[in-house]
DNA sequence: TTGTAGGCGTTATCAT
DNA sequence: ATGATAACGCCTACAA
């Protein structure tokens, strides 16, 4: 079923048909409702696909991340589509995990679906194979990541200021607590991990407190994650009353793991959490953490897209600032 | 740049290129090579939309769940995405809500964008919104459905019996643990629901044991949600040495008010939870929970959806058992 | 082995 | 106000 069918259907031509499907003027109301009623009883449904060859527009937006099952991704994953779907937009979701192959496959096959905008979610992108696809295939689609340092005039950055999340955690740390000897969990070797690692190395000069390498632990995110996190750092014999995780729930990972050795959160070790997902509700005692502001981080990476797609003027570069937030291990 | 553009530049014609393009034999190796290096040079990137307006195919299905920020949700979406993937499908993904009418205007966009299929995660797509829907925009379309009572010969069900992990639930506390008061949580207003309920009941009966109305309560997902379940099971003055929760985050929060009301789990309370989520190991005592088993679901959902679309036979219903998870909390 | 031409379902331009 | 007709980018008989 389609526009000649309705036009044969109304006794019309498929030019008319169109105009009314698209509430075009110029249309005699006579005719206009005549076509309407044949489109009512015919249960006809426009083709977006021919639609999209003759427009040069899919409605349609590719978000890539690595992995929605963790919280964290779902989150902002639910938000953009939420919100794109305001828009008039579908969300296409791709799961790369942090394999650069997929990556790449995935910007292409996206590019084959002439999707109108690529979004992509997590530091994890900032790498030069994803910057290379992005030459490559969407050289001429508005791309938006989060937390990326990638640039080009058609790549939009919002980026979550994470270091400053160290920088609050540290501060609290130190002078609200009077703790200096901090441990801090990493997990992806991504440009904003660096970041983070470099500014808490940064504070901890500034307080006069030696930096010890072994007071910086790599571990996956995760809750075995936490426990690795925790033996690592038990099993160098390397001292720390206070522990800022990668994530939540590493971070949940790392307190278990300190109960199984005896030590008290937040009497013996101060625990800090990454995000303020549920999980960082769940804990006892409940856990204080950096808040990444997941829902407002969603809202402005749809909003660039959407404000780039109806040609409105904006920022390359958007900040948005953590906080944190205190609760029961701390 | 198109295949026009190519054949112009390799001095062939577009069958020639569309050719080489999709493998076809009877093509001159020299020529063959000649357009491929031809093809190599110039970043062309063929067009899907184009295809699937002649193919009449998308390679792309249309996922909806409620809402995957709810990490049950997120795990099957997760799973599915990856298995379609492989099979050279895209997913669209949709939150619905539980909102009928968006469930509507989402199947609607689907249709109007020819996906080859659509997948419907949960029991709340259960009903005659939907399947008016189905009938009225994807008659032709084949849609698999999870934890639904659908019928029609383009629907095929994959359903977790979810009725049975309380059976196992309550064999389990009355059998192993000699608990009679056994509390019921439940969430939503579907037809698995209800089921769940009646079985609950049917087990009690089948154990002699009386069937108390308020010891079945009725909540929201969530860790607010199982806060509430306590409350009103309390403020009713219910007596219940076990809980069995909808969901594993209700569950914790029911674990939760427990304890401020200074019940011990599983000392005072037993307590079980459903979908065997990362958050039944994150709660102390790790939680004895139904397993859902999501991977096994998603892997089933894309299955299914894979073997219709590539003709083979599969049967309209499937049903997933669950399986009790001993933890700590029983 | 290769090329020509028609069709997929729309929109949009240009006549009428 | 309405109707032909040419795109959009690709595939596929059919012809050569």
């Amino acid at each position: 079923m389609n526009i000649y069918d309705i036009a044969k259907e109304a006794g019309v031509s498929i030019s008319t048909v169109s105009r009314v499907l698209n509430n075009h003027p110029n249309v005699k109301k006579q005719t206009k409702e005549n076509v309407l009623s044949v489109l009512k009883k015919s249960n006809y449904i426009p083709s977006s696909v021919a639609k999209s060859l003759v427009n040069k527009a899919t409605k349609t937006i590719g978000v890539l991340a690595s992995d929605i099952r963790h919280i964290h991704y779902a989150n902002i994953a639910f938000t953009i589509e939420q919100k794109l779907s305001t828009y008039g937009y579908n969300v296409i979701l791709c799961n790369t995990g942090n394999d650069k192959s997929k990556m790449k496959d995935y910007l292409r096959v996206l590019a084959e679906k002439q999707v109108d905008g690529v979004i992509m979610v997590g530091s994890i992108f900032s790498c030069d194979q994803t910057a290379e696809s992005i030459q490559r295939y969407h050289s001429n689609t508005p791309v938006v990541m989060h937390n990326t340092s990638l640039r080009g005039d058609n790549i939009y950055n919002i980026s979550s200021e994470e270091a400053y999340g160290i920088v609050l955690a540290v501060d609290y740390l130190v002078q609200e607590k009077g703790i200096k000897d901090i441990a801090l969990v990493l997990d992806y070797d991504t440009p904003v991990v660096y970041q983070k690692h470099e500014i808490y190395r940064e504070k901890l000069e500034e307080y006069g407190i030696p930096y010890l390498k072994k007071r910086v632990v790599r571990t996956q995110s995760g809750l075995s994650g936490g426990v690795a996190a925790i033996e690592d750092l038990t099993k160098h014999g390397v001292d720390f009353s206070a522990v800022i995780g990668c994530d939540d729930i590493t971070s949940v990972g790392a307190m278990q793991q300190l109960e199984k050795y005896g030590r008290r959160v937040p009497g013996d070790v101060a625990v800090i959490g990454f995000n303020n997902t549920l999980f960082s509700q769940v804990s006892t005692p409940a856990m204080t953490v950096i808040d990444n502001k997941e829902e407002i981080t969603g809202i402005m990476l749809s909003r660039a897209m959407g404000d780039v797609l109806s040609g409105q003027p904006i920022s390359p570069q958007t900040l948005i600032y953590p906080e944190l937030i205190l609760r029961g291990t701390t």
